[in-house]
RNA sequence: GCCGAGGUGGCGGAAUUGGUAGACGCGCUGGCUUCAGGUGCCAGUGGGGGUUAACCCCGUGAAGGUUCAAGUCCUUUCCUCGGCACCA
């Protein structure tokens, strides 16, 4: 055996054996105890990141890790190919989308191929893909069928240069990115899905999933946000009709204290009110200027204009001024709510700027409301009485919602209702690269779904955008089609479905990817759920809610037999690098932190010693030049070298710091294990364990076990890899210091570098598949059975016992393992040091915890 | 603004159920090997004190609290990061 460590013949030789061998195809085995472990899919954009490398590597050692232990595995690559870069490269190169992705995707295969990751390539999938994206499309007529798809108006971010939907990402300080024009909010039609009507199965089944992060399930719940109100109507009479403007609210007990409604500035009320009043409809077009994010929306100041029109308040008949303000939502309840200023701190900001009344109505333990006009905690707080409203005083905030509830719906102004935050999804986007809506318009018969059989409709390829509007909307060739109602000349929808369609069910065709009679079939209910799910933390609401909403609905179609598509969730962190950049005039040019050095602690570029400034840790982006190509990494250290370091450096859920220095401590280790191999099996065959060793090869081996037991417990429930890796590395450091002086000790040893590579096979396949044939293994290492710790060999006769005085650190005492509590108590008070701090005090009380610890406390 | 997460040596991190703070690695210091070193090996490495020994004091963003015992639990607070529905 070669006594040193050369990656690139290990990692090609690996590489080879697994193709050649087909190891990483799998097949559905009714017997098998399947384990499907599924990455989140990557966007085609050319080249890998290291997020992407971080994603994959979690995804191989779990993948692995439960290969050895006996599963049926399957790990499953695809592409979310629809979406924004691949217009926006078109637009800088001249390239149609359709070739771009395509040439990306081959590119990054190869590079996902070389760093070794256990993919079964013959399950692959692209989003764009007609034979893909035609069940989005069909998915989409059944769900129309069904009614969980329809119609209505949507706000889009409109650029009025280029007269072209933005982005969020397209909208730069409220300008257009390319045109900079200021953008204004626009009302189209769009498609949505009824996602609400699933709100409550979505949020009562989180409690179901335990295999998801707390923090994800919060978010979700949150997300949802379902809240229990009241709907309260105040009515109006206006152009001779009597009519109700509608509220909802969680604080009925405070409808006494009201003295202002606000609509949003797109309520119909306010579009009606500013019919006769020119200080409305300026302000309403004030509100149009500036994007659509709820971020933006919520941070703006708030600000309001007074209609001069009054409703009436259901209770106490007062007349109530209606206000138009631009912190409603007109997305959430009624678009519409009751201003409170005494008992909600946006009411009271906007009263307190306008000069509305403000009203105490809810008292809590006697405080009272500050003149001086700062917040106050006990706002927002359920805890008080009512006081100053008429019938409802005393009665506390259950008692008053339910009583002021029940007046409400006796004279048909209220009714109790459930309020969710979450939205209908609108699936509409004004984009060419994406899954065309199957819709076509027809003048006599409107809109039309386009009949099963002819689906998929396709999308042109070919196409070049230019920044201003849809391409496909100038395509003749797409867009003229047959009625398929009236068979009359028709026109196709051009807006395209959301990128988060795509990537909704994809891990269902990876069971079934050729399957050409149905989306999915009973391949699917094999392999679903998905056992474990790993992807950024970034997706923790939207893309991973969207696919349990999916999930539902085909499963309401009868397509699956599951409710929840991902059992085990884990969400990894992003992955940073230092930022460096150098001022010239109002210009910054940002450099990779590769080519910049430190010297006498100050970051200059390596070449030519100009110094540069640091802006400190960020995520790694081609803004910012601070990213590390995986291909030179693969180049300059190896696969296994960059997975170990990255498995190593920080837990996966943690954001993960780069650092070249720690991938080259990753490939000393990596040498260390070869070079403690090598010398080991130059030595020839070692025998099997015997049955008696000295204290030092028993030590050895209580360690190799308590290893095995602490990897397995780390690789299999606690996902903590670096932990994992630590145990391994002080393994081979033990077998280091280890004198193997005889056959006995060689056999110790032999059993130490069987384990440490069986524990790593699954951090660092190629090093693995190697070192495991050299110590005379037949079945190569990605099928070696993961191994079991013995019990017997973790067994100890003596144990380690701390001792403290007052809870603070004052000796260490060896006892018996089978000590009772009483020798363990004298032992630790006859500890010369422990005499120091207890001599001359009474000892109050001895606290044992047995095998750990003793604690005298006096 | 709202929702979620995180602050531990010079650095990444460990401490799993409230029980030895700093495992493992990086970096640094000293030594050995080498013609040489961006090699390998050995030793040391939280801060302060100490007869440089034993050992003692301080120490987990900040301030309080609970407990025999707190990085871990509670309250308040500061800072950093992720998401906010058309980036994927």
């Amino acid at each position: 055996m070669d006594n040193s460590y050369k990656h690139e013949d290990i990692e090609a030789d690996a590489q080879a054996f697994w193709e050649q061998t087909g190891a990483f195809t799998t097949r559905e085995d009714a017997d098998g105890d399947k384990y499907y472990c599924l990455c989140m899919l990557p966007y085609p954009s050319g080249r890998l990141h290291m997020g992407h490398v971080r994603n994959y590597t979690i995804g191989d050692v779990i993948s692995r890790y439960h290969r050895m232990r006996g599963r049926n595995v399957l790990q499953p690559m695809g592409w979310d190919a629809f979406g924004l870069p691949a217009e926006n490269a078109a637009m800088a190169n001249g390239v149609a989308p359709g070739r771009w992705t395509r040439d990306n995707i081959d590119y990054m295969r190869g590079q996902l191929k070389s760093l070794g990751f256990a993919i079964d390539w013959s399950r692959e999938v692209a989003t764009c893909d007609p034979d893909y994206y035609r069940w989005n499309q069909w998915l989409f007529l059944q769900m129309l069928d069904k009614g969980l798809v329809y119609q209505k108006t949507g706000t889009v971010n409109w650029d009025p240069v280029d007269q072209t939907v933005l982005a969020n990402e397209q909208v730069i300080d409220g300008r257009g990115w390319r045109t900079g024009a200021l953008v204004e909010k626009r009302e189209i039609p769009m498609y949505y899905m009824r996602i609400t009507a699933y709100a409550d199965e979505l949020l009562s089944a989180l409690d179901g999933l335990e295999g998801w992060p707390e923090r994800v399930r919060t978010m979700q719940a949150n997300w949802i946000g379902k809240s229990e109100g009241v709907r309260i109507a105040f009515p109006y009479t206006l152009d001779d009709r009597d009519d109700k403007l509608w509220v909802f609210t969680t604080r009925a007990d405070t409808l006494m204290g009201a003295t202002f409604v606000a609509v949003a500035a797109e309520h119909p009320l306010a579009l009606r009110l500013a019919k006769d009043n020119p200080d409305v409809a300026a302000f309403i077009e004030k509100c149009r200027a500036g994007g659509i994010t709820e971020a933006e929306l919520a941070t703006q100041e708030k600000e309001g204009v007074p209609t001069g029109f009054h409703v009436t308040h259901p209770i106490t008949g007062d007349k109530v001024p209606v206000w138009v303000g631009n912190y409603v939502l007109m997305a959430y309840g009624e678009g519409a709510v009751m201003g409170v200023p005494g008992h909600d701190e946006r009411d009271y900001a906007f009263a307190h700027k306008y000069d509305l009344p403000i009203r105490q109505v809810v008292d809590v333990e006697g405080e009272h409301y500050d003149a001086a006009g700062d917040w106050q905690d006990w706002y927002g707080t359920k805890n008080g009485v009512c006081i100053q409203s008429g019938p409802y005083d005393g009665l506390g905030f259950k008692a008053a919602t339910d009583a002021i509830a029940a007046d409400l719906a006796a004279n048909g102004c209220g009714e109790k209702r459930v309020q969710y935050r979450l939205r209908d999804w609108g699936i509409s986007r004004q984009r060419y690269w994406g899954c065309p809506i199957p819709i076509v318009h027809c003048e006599h018969c409107g809109e039309v779904p386009v009949p099963e059989d002819q689906l998929p409709v396709v999308l042109p390829d070919d196409l070049v955008p230019d920044g201003s509007g849809n391409p496909l909307a100038k395509s003749e060739a797409f867009i003229n089609c047959d009625c398929p109602r009236c068979g009359g000349p028709a026109r196709r929808e051009t807006d395209t479905m959301d990128t988060f369609v795509d990537s909704s069910w994809y891990y269902m065709r990876y069971t079934c990817p050729d399957s050409d009679e149905a989306m999915v079939d009973a391949r699917t209910n094999y392999w679903l759920p998905v056992d474990q799910y790993i992807g950024g933390i970034e997706h923790a609401i939207l893309h991973l809610l969207y696919s349990r909403f999916w999930t539902r609905v085909m499963r309401d179609l009868g397509l699956l037999t599951i409710d929840e598509p991902f059992t085990n969730l884990l969400t990894q962190g992003m992955v940073l690098n230092q930022i460096y950049f150098r001022r010239d005039g109002a210009r910054i040019t940002y450099y990779n932190p590769a080519d910049v050095e430190l010297r006498d602690g100050q970051p200059v570029l390596a070449s030519g010693g100009n110094s540069v400034e640091a802006e400190g840790l960020g995520k790694m982006s081609k803004s910012k030049n601070n990213g590390v190509d995986p291909e030179v990494l693969v180049a300059r250290h190896g696969a296994d070298a960059a997975r170990l370091f990255m498995m190593f450096a920080a837990p996966p859920e943690q954001t993960l710091e780069w650092s070249e220095a720690g991938v080259e401590g990753a490939s000393r280790f990596l040498k260390r294990l070869y070079r403690a191999v090598a010398e080991h099996a130059s030595q020839g065959p070692a025998g099997a364990v015997p049955a008696n060793l000295d204290d030092a090869a028993k030590a050895l081996r209580r360690q190799t076990h308590a290893t095995i037991a602490k990897v397995d417990d780390d690789l299999g429930r606690r996902y903590t890899f670096n932990t994992a890796i630590a145990a391994v590395m002080e393994l081979l450091n033990a077998i280091n210091r280890f004198d193997a002086k005889d056959a006995a000790g060689r056999a110790v040893v032999h059993e130490a570098l069987n384990t440490a590579v069986a524990l790593l096979a699954p951090i660092v396949p190629h090093i693995c598949h190697r070192l495991w044939r050299e110590l005379g293994h037949e079945e190569p290492a990605i099928d070696a059975t993961w191994p079991t710790a013995d019990p017997a060999a973790l067994e100890r006769s003596e144990l380690e016992i701390v001792v403290q005085v007052n809870g603070k650190l004052r000796g260490r005492i060896s006892v018996e393992a089978e000590a009772d509590r009483k020798a363990v108590e004298q032992a630790a008070l006859a500890d010369d040091n422990v005499q120091r701090f207890i001599d001359g005090k009474a000892v109050r009380r001895v606290i044992v915890v047995p095998g750990k610890l003793v604690n005298v406390v006096v």
